[in-house]
Parts: C-alpha cells; structure tokens; sequence
DNA sequence: CGCGCTCTTGACGAACATCAAGCTCCGTGG
DNA sequence: CCACGGAGCTTGATGTTCGTCAAGAGCGCG
C-alpha cells in the first residue's frame, strides 16, 4: 500500500498530462484518481507485468520506464502490439476484458502504480466525466493498434520503423520527456523487430538503411532524429491517429 | 426520428445479443439504449458511412449487413482495420475520440441505427454499468485489432486468412447467424485482399490453396469450412480474444 | 579469462508484389 | 436478340522484400 499521496501524486504526473492533452481534469478527479492506487512495484527489465491467460485484479500504469504488450507464439516467436511509456496504463482494458488475451513484459526497469479494478468499478458510478477519459486512453489505444495495422498491411518494413520513430518521438514530446528531435530509448534490436515485425537480422539492415539514408540515428539507447520532415514523409506520419486536441470528452 | 420502438428493439437484437454473450444486460438499460436510438439509415455497398477526418455527432450501429473500417493511402491501397458484423457499433470510439482517423465503409448493403453523442454523454452519467459496458465494446474493438496485428506481423497470408474465416465464423456463430460451418459473406476478393494486407492476385492464390488443403471452399457469398480442425489449427485461431464469456463487468 | 548477449555481415531461398493478359459473368442499350 | 462494357476473378512471368542459416565481432560481467 502506498501511504504518501504526495510520492503517488508526483508518480502520477505524466498520466495527468497525457490526460490534460485531451481534457481538462477537474481537481476532485485527480484526486479521486490518486486515492485509488493501490500499491508501487518496481519491474526488472525482460520480466513480466502480466501474463497472458490470467485474470489481473488491480490495472497497471507505468509511472517511470518503458512497457510492451506483446503475444508469444508457438514458434516461439513473439509480436508486440503496444509501446507503452510513461503515464500510460498498460491493461486498463483487464478492468473489463478480465481475461488476459495477450502478456505485458518490462522493456526496461519500470517502476509501476496499481489500480484495483472494484476502485475503478466505484469511479465509474460516481465520476462519469472521469469515466470518459479511462475509456477514452483505452481507444487512444486503440486507435494506435489501427495505425499500426495499416502500416503493418501496406508499408514496408523501413516505412514501419521510420513510423514507430516519429510516434514515439510524438509521444514523448507531447508529455515534455523528449529533447528537440532526440530521446533516450533504450530496447534491444530484438524488441525492435517484434514490434515492427520483421526479423532481428532484417531490422538491423533496416536501421542501417535509414542512417545511410540520413532520417535517423539509433545509436544504442538514443535515437537523434535527423530531419524529421523527411522522416514523417518517408514513414506517412501523420499524429492524428493520436488525438492531441484539448477538448471536452 | 424513429418512433416504432418495437421496430428499433428488433433492429437491435443482434446487438443485445453481442452484449449478453458478455454479461447481463437489464430490461432498463435494454431500454435506455433503445430510447437513445435516432435515426434508421441505408447505405449501398461501396458507399461510405463515415468518412476520415469528419467529426460525427452520432455513432452507428450495424443493424443489418457488413461494414468495414479502413484507411485510404496516397498510393491508393486500402487496409482494413476491422470487418464489421450486425450487432457492431462501427465508431462508438467517435463519441470521445471526436475526429475521425479512418473511414467507415459499407462492404454490402446495409442498415443502420444512429445514437446522437449527447444522449451516449447522458447515459454514462445515469448508467454506470451500462456505460462499462459500452466500453467493453470499444475493448472488444482493442482486442481483435491486436489480435490482426499478430497476424500481419507472424503469419502467412494464408494463415491470416484462415484466422480471418474462423474469427468471423466464431463471431457469426456466437449470434447465432451461421449455419454450422457455413456462413453467407458476400465481400469481394479485392476487399479480402484489404483485410488480409495482401494484393487481390495473390488472395486470390491463397484462397486456392486453402481450397485445396482441403481446409475451406470459398465461392461467391457463402463459405464452407471443411475441415474446422485443420482450418483454426493452420490459422492459430483460439477464440479467448473474442471473450464470449458471460459474466459480471 | 571465458561466457553470453547484442549487434553485424554474407549467402541463399521463400513469400509476396507487380505487370500483363485473358477469362467469366451480368447488366445495359441498340 | 446480340453487342458492348465493366466488375470481378484467374493465370503466367518476373522482380523485390524479407526470412533463414551461418558465422563472427564487440562488449560487459562473473
């Protein structure tokens, strides 16, 4: 349990902000939000937030560090379809889907903040507004796994990664954890690859071709954005899939 | 305006049926949904009901037909983000999510309810468990986008058309629209091709051999599955993302 | 020092796109 | 009645993208 609703009020900074992108949120709101957590954990990196199958009783909000959802297959290969980063839940949808379709690992060392579900249950009946905007991070989602499809379907794999760059950047930027066309993001080639998916050997090639290209650096955990109209042009970046408008909800 | 409420609650059947393979739905919220009701529609197959980039003040439920979500490229190609069944609200998401980023077409005819956004707005504020409800569909959406993203980025074409014909089988099936492994799915090979990711000649390479592992026989409207076994085991399907559960939410 | 993880490179093959052409079916108009 | 045209489906030939296999380099860590 935490007990200094100071600590969990800081922790929950960037939440309040990827928030506030989308709507204002009123003082009870977030204070109401506050008391509902539950406990902080910390994850190493590679372990598991979640396992797919099981029936999570409390949802997960990355408060420091990087999160994936993701599906092992039987060939043992594996295909994230969500990057999670701070202030974002990573299976708020568990609140009503209850059974897990799919895992959620550690990309790097996350510190995490918890929401028991029956809290979240007592926040639908007696704040609507605040309602909206849980269900609304839920299509925010959503709306990425689309634009993540479509590329999936119809651009290549230097197109894909190019996409995920200039989101990612987006993300960041839009919550004011990314330089000027610069951010720390420290995940393998291997990760990389699972989301973008395509192979290890082939995402290497890839991040050659975009350097040699002059879009991007992506040298161990920082990646430098070297012309990011080129890049946005080249991946078909377009951020309104991701719906930074303040506006009621 | 709709005035024959008998006439709506018909239309809505599908989509009460949806609900209660997921949790009970009371005669009041049964009710309150139906009095939110608007306005009936017809759209021809190949028309749009809502386009990109438009802000809808109401959403659309599928009464009757199939209807597609889908993003338009430069280039001209299409990718389709998900196929939608009677009992589906197509852009329940529009309600919070306000801007449209992708189109909603008609892949056959068909007819739709309307719901205006501010009687959704009222009814999160008068019916909590109603309004999770609604939210699960939208999770729903979440569940099975995630899941065509496995697909794109680790199957075959084949394989994800297999998933395809089981996914929309398992769904069909579940509101009881199906015959036993056979369904009416009226779409062209060219929207299959949109679905899948693939180009309309190597679907149509697909589709025979499918047909000739003997898994499924796809001719004109109807599909036949053969051999369910070996079509969901080719595929990978497992149904557990479609979360036909019923239970408290 | 040696092990394991990550990254890198080359050679080869499979999956899929593209281009081009011709097919069937069906509705429309003469 | 048939000619015409368009939409959808089918097939063959060829090229590109990406996967797989194999090997090795760099590097941190015990």
């Amino acid at each position: 349990m935490i007990h200094d609703t100071a600590l969990v009020a800081d922790l929950l900074l960037p939440f309040f902000a990827k928030i506030r992108l989308r709507d204002e949120l009123g003082a009870d709101e977030q204070r109401a939000i506050a008391e509902a957590a539950d406990q902080q954990l910390h994850f190493a990196a590679g372990t598991d937030l979640v396992d797919e199958g099981s029936r999570p009783v409390r949802s997960m909000l990355v408060a420091r560090g990087l999160a994936c959802r993701y599906r092992a297959l039987p060939s043992g290969e594996r295909q994230l379809t969500a990057i999670h980063l701070p202030g974002d839940f990573v299976d708020l949808h568990s609140f009503l889907l209850k059974e897990m379709d799919h895992s959620v690992g550690a990309l790097t060392d996350c510190t995490i903040i918890t929401f028991p579900h029956e809290r979240l249950v007592k926040l639908t009946e007696r704040f609507p507004h605040l309602t909206r905007l849980l269900w609304l991070l839920t299509l925010l989602d959503g709306a990425i796994h689309r634009e993540w499809l479509v590329g999936m379907g119809r651009l290549t794999a230097p197109q894909r990664t190019a996409h995920l760059v200039c989101e990612i950047y987006a993300r960041l930027h839009a919550l004011g954890l990314a330089a000027e066309n610069r951010f720390h993001f420290p995940i393998t080639q291997a990760a990389l690859a699972d989301a973008v998916g395509i192979s290890t050997v082939h995402i290497n090639r890839v991040l050659q071709d975009l350097r040699h290209r002059g879009l991007i650096v992506w040298d161990g955990g920082m990646v430098d954005i070297l012309n990011w109209n080129a890049l946005a042009g080249a991946a078909q970046f377009d951020q309104r899939y991701l719906h930074i408008v303040q506006e009621p909800r």
